[in-house]
DNA sequence: CTAAAAGTCAAACGAACGTTTGAATGGCGC
DNA sequence: GCGCCATTCAAACGTTCGTTTGACTTTTAG
């Protein structure tokens, strides 16, 4: 078969689904790169061959996962920019936390978990790559917060949107509110509570630091 | 000497201190014990010696600083309890969660790393550390929190702390708002504002989830 | 002063690590 | 068929890991 091109690419995935799912389990440092090989049922020198080295392999990891979550949020943002200025729908902190939330509810229940284990590694290794991977979303979804935040200042929404940023990886990582136990279904249902409370903290009428 | 006594504990210290160091910048996995004895200028034996095995440092490292910032918020609360029962000051959530952050302002900087830090290992290690160290406290606030808002259910207050710690967790591993740089400085002028945040997440008028 | 206890030390243990090598294997255009 | 190139493979590279050992030194207690 002509096709046949994608044998290729299936030692590359399946080496990408068990490195995804050890990662997620311990950690970078403390997965091996035998550990993954094993699991995926490849050689051991394929992983360096296909990603060069461990943390080319982190990074692919990753990439693979979020780029599609980024590109559905941009697109989302980009339809609710569209229908407010033709007038069909209002912009509001809702809609906007919508377009950033959604995209996580339906993709494979490993990507939540593989983006909160990413913001738990040493920064000097995840970085690089969360600056790359975000910077863009970050900037878009800022820049529509100030459309419908006219009277807040600039940094103050990053702060803002920096803590809306910190309770989403807090669920992501499933460090889930003591006493509930299956991960998909407190993701399903935690992101509208995500929704409530962030908006409601995004919305807080500024007054400066007031201390009492 | 005859105060040599100390002697003994110095060694600890030392290494209790090299290892939260080495720990907050690499995390647990790749931070080696060699590397820890080095840099407390001490024996490689002596870790193992006074604290069992690594695990067993680390989760001295993480005692050692938190759990006086955790007595710290207990007795403010109680304090607090005790006068809003004397009917000298008023219990609030602002008041609430001042308790709960406040301590954190006035300890060693590297206290607030390290927690950020051990909410990044993986929960096969941590998860018995972290259910140890704050199922007191976090029981303690939510009972005072479901005091001042009566109207709200057990379980959407057990979901609000649980994005407050979020957002807290997320200050405090200095994934800073993107832009700043100082991290001491990001921290403090941060809890302000994520006591503003906060409060107005927990505060939200309880009304299901109401979409638009 | 003396014996036990606590602490420190250099050295070594076996195991596991990430990566590299060079030969074997397979499909593809010619 | 033949040669080319990507891929796979077993094996080994040197290094580092957490922990243990047993001798040595210091502190403590009677």
């Amino acid at each position: 078969m002509s096709v046949a091109a994608t044998d290729t690419s299936n030692t590359r995935e399946r080496i990408l689904d068990a490195a995804e799912s050890l990662f997620i389990e311990h950690g970078f440092a403390a997965t091996s790169v035998r550990a993954i090989a094993t699991k995926a049922g490849v050689n051991l020198a394929a992983t360096n061959y296909h990603f060069g080295s461990k943390k080319g392999l982190f990074s692919a990891v990753f990439q693979r996962r979020v780029q599609p979550v980024n590109a559905n949020r941009l697109k989302r943002l980009a339809a609710l920019e569209h229908e407010a200025q033709v007038g069909k729908r209002q912009l509001t902190i809702r809609s906007i936390l919508e377009s950033f939330f959604e995209p996580l509810r339906y993709v494979d229940p490993g990507v939540p978990a593989l983006i909160g284990r990413m913001y738990g590694e040493p920064e000097s290794l995840t970085r690089p790559i969360l600056e790359e991977t975000f910077h863009e979303v970050a900037m878009a979804f800022q820049d529509a917060l100030r459309l419908v935040l006219p009277h807040v200042p600039a940094e103050e929404i990053r702060w803002r949107f920096h803590f809306m940023i910190g309770s989403m990886i807090h669920l992501l990582q499933m460090h889930a509110p003591l006493g509930s136990e299956s991960t998909h279904d407190a993701f399903t249902s935690g992101v509208p509570r995500l929704i409530d409370f962030v908006e409601a903290g995004l919305l807080r009428t500024h007054n400066g630091i007031t201390h009492d």
